[in-house]
DNA sequence: GAGCAATTGTTTAATCGGAAACTATATATA
DNA sequence: TATATATAGTTTCCGATTAAACAATTGCTC
């Protein structure tokens, strides 16, 4: 049984590609969680916090906090539901929605670059391995 | 040209199989960046700050105060470049070295695991796809 | 339906992270 | 060799993250 040098590891190299990725994205103070927030939220708006930070994989106390952030600046807002009332639904608001907009655009051309660098096809089997991977592991 | 959806952005797919790997892999007060250092010196000892940083994708004040950390529980130690006075150079201590390897256990282990239920050749496949992408953005 | 457990989300206290400013040393230029 | 410029790390300040405790509501069981 060999040792693995570092570049053989998984962890190391999802943790580099990334770090390296989610700094080119972020952009005009938009982190690239905050990106993916209000885009979960543009494709299922209503949802609970629990499910959000679950489709996130973010904790809950720091999804707290960071819609905290985001409701300040009126991104998105909070909805008690009436059905449950410990529930919290959250939805995209308009200034939210044309952030996000913006943010697509940006987020789009960086990764139509990067794929297209990196070969369109291996670019579409690598997600669709990253998407397998994911559901193996959670 | 029509919109993607959040799962098929690379982006999002690489945070959340990091997130989820790199909580699963933190263990006896281990971080999966802790970890990443000390195997990094332990493969090349001696490194100044600078590259340790550019290796594990931290920017270098992150990094100081990771070794500050790292340095008060001995896992490290910090040795000023007498040929350039402005260079650090880092190396594992002797319980840096076997903290090293308990964790190399059980990181070697979850891996394994994941990477069975995935299919080895896949998580190869997968591991040397993401070293292509990495080069790629870097 | 009263009491107890489970679920949902927030708060608290402590630690960690990042951008910008700063210190120290080395190199280049005149 | 004096002055400017570049490089390597650290510090500062503020915002972000975490684990643990907490509060509110719902569901279960007797």
């Amino acid at each position: 049984m060999v040792e693995r040098s570092l570049n053989e590891h998984l962890s190391h190299l999802l943790a580099q590609a990334n770090r390296h990725l989610s700094r080119q994205l972020t952009a005009e103070g938009v982190s690239l969680d905050q990106w993916r927030l209000m885009k979960v939220l543009s494709e299922s708006g209503g949802l609970p916090m629990g499910k959000l930070a679950e489709e996130l994989a973010l904790n809950l106390p720091t999804l707290t906090k960071l819609v905290d952030r985001m409701v300040q600046d009126a991104l998105v807002y909070r909805v008690p539901d009436p059905a449950d009332r410990r529930k919290v639904r959250m939805f995209l608001s308009d200034k939210g929605a044309s952030m996000l907009a913006s943010q697509n655009k940006r987020v789009e051309e960086h990764e139509a670059k990067v794929e297209d660098n990196y070969g369109n096809e291996d670019a579409q089997r690598l997600k669709s391995m990253l998407e397998n991977f994911i559901k193996q592991i959670v």
